[in-house]
DNA sequence: GCCAACGTTGGC
DNA sequence: GCCAACGTTGGC
């Protein structure tokens, strides 16, 4: 199993907005990085687990996880001119961007602020905290993971 | 293939 | 709202 963090600004859609959907799930439409991209297309399977991330909002951090549903497909707001992730370069032929779908599992505990993972040493690999990275879609490693989960009662500081 | 200009991200 | 960092575009 893969573990996986990913972003969201939560005026867009946020983890109650997951929360409330049909059958708690949502296609993670949007991301327009070929990093990612790839990362979505390629490697994020049925049953990796991932933390929802509140970025550009009051107090950016870790909100909940998410359970893969859905592995790589295309985007289809890309196709859609209305859209604002329109991108004529990408058509149903030649799929440009990709997607996935993730199941809401539960909210953390509580936020799990980027300033406190910023601080903790055994996350300093982490491309989150990493300087000028923005990724939004980033690889967590199982122990970081597993890290991640046991500060969830407890701010380490 | 280089690189300047521009657009975007996202913390603060 | 600012701005550092990064990615993309496009002229050459």
């Amino acid at each position: 199993m893969n573990y996986w963090l990913m972003k969201s600004e939560p005026s867009a859609f946020s983890i109650d907005d997951l929360k409330t959907m049909t059958e708690q799930t949502e296609h993670w439409d949007g991301v327009r990085n070929y990093q990612a991209r790839n990362m979505m297309r390629d490697q994020m399977k049925i049953g990796d687990r991932a933390f929802f991330y509140h970025s550009n909002c009051p107090v950016p951090g870790i909100v909940g996880l998410m359970e893969v549903v859905r592995e790589g497909y295309p985007d289809h707001t890309a196709f859609d001119p209305n859209s604002k992730y329109f991108d004529e370069k990408s058509n149903p032929d030649k799929p440009r961007w990709f997607m996935v779908d993730v199941k809401y599992i539960r909210h953390t505990k509580r936020v799990i602020p980027l300033d406190e993972l910023k601080a903790l040493a055994a996350l300093e690999n982490l491309p989150l905290v990493r300087k000028g990275n923005r990724l939004s879609l980033m690889p967590v490693s199982e122990t970081e993971w597993h890290y991640i989960l046991s500060i969830e009662d407890r701010p380490v500081r």
